[in-house]
DNA sequence: GAAACTGGTTACCCATTGGTAACTAATATA
DNA sequence: TATATTAGTTACCAATGGGTAACCAGTTTC
């Protein structure tokens, strides 16, 4: 009479949830999406550039996704030897492939928005 | 000379960050998505179904993120009265257009992966 | 009568997340 | 000489997230 369910066992589902957890803990905490959003749209960005466009974010928090993203090779850091010294970041091949799933992410809270305004 | 970077102060892109900080709130924690991808699969689920599917999650993490999402209107709950009392969870119209983007967080995380594996 | 099933709840604890504010060092400008 | 720019770092603190283990009540089976 028990129909159990037993889907999450395949390998193929096992692997699908590997591929969620990695993509959670990459992207993972408040501003990540945030930042890549606006160097998706920027190419290049310094660091006070990115301070002051990501709205509301500290030096300190900023710096460290900067690193943890760099890590993950979404974003690239370079030096550049201008007079005071400046940093260029951008977004890495790996780093602009985020554009659909940001993408779809916001397409999601705008429809969820509507579907339940709307209900 | 300085060419000022302000993509994120138009009320186009105000209102897109909003909506990807509703969705990412919705949908924030550790099980949420691995609960509704479960429940994808499932059609209807009892609670020690899901406790025996959604593989280590506690019974209280997994109380706790139902009924996170049954306010958020995505899943339902129904009691069944059968001898012992049963309850069933249930996706609901909302709740099934996560579909697209578990699709699309999992196969980011496929392809990051294979690009690192790759390179 | 004891054990095991149903669907949870409760108490306790620890680690991570993220915020504030101040500080650094080097250079340039007023 | 004082101030502002660059790019961060440091110390401190509070809230949250999430884990463990035990417990509860009702029903059914052994």
């Amino acid at each position: 009479m028990k129909k159990q369910a037993q889907c999450n066992i395949t390998t193929q589902c096992q692997t699908r949830i590997l591929a969620i957890k990695d993509a959670m803990e990459i992207l993972s905490g408040k501003w990540k999406f945030h930042i890549l959003g606006t160097l998706l749209l920027n190419e290049k960005l310094r660091f006070m550039d990115l301070l002051r466009e990501v709205e509301g974010i500290a030096p300190k928090m900023l710096s460290k996704e900067l690193q943890d993203m760099e890590m993950n090779q979404l974003i690239t850091r370079t030096i550049v030897h201008t007079k005071p010294i400046t940093v260029e970041y951008a977004l890495t091949e790996a780093g602009k492939t985020v554009g659909p799933l940001i993408d779809e992410l916001a397409s999601w809270g705008t429809a969820y928005r509507n579907a339940l305004f709307h209900q």
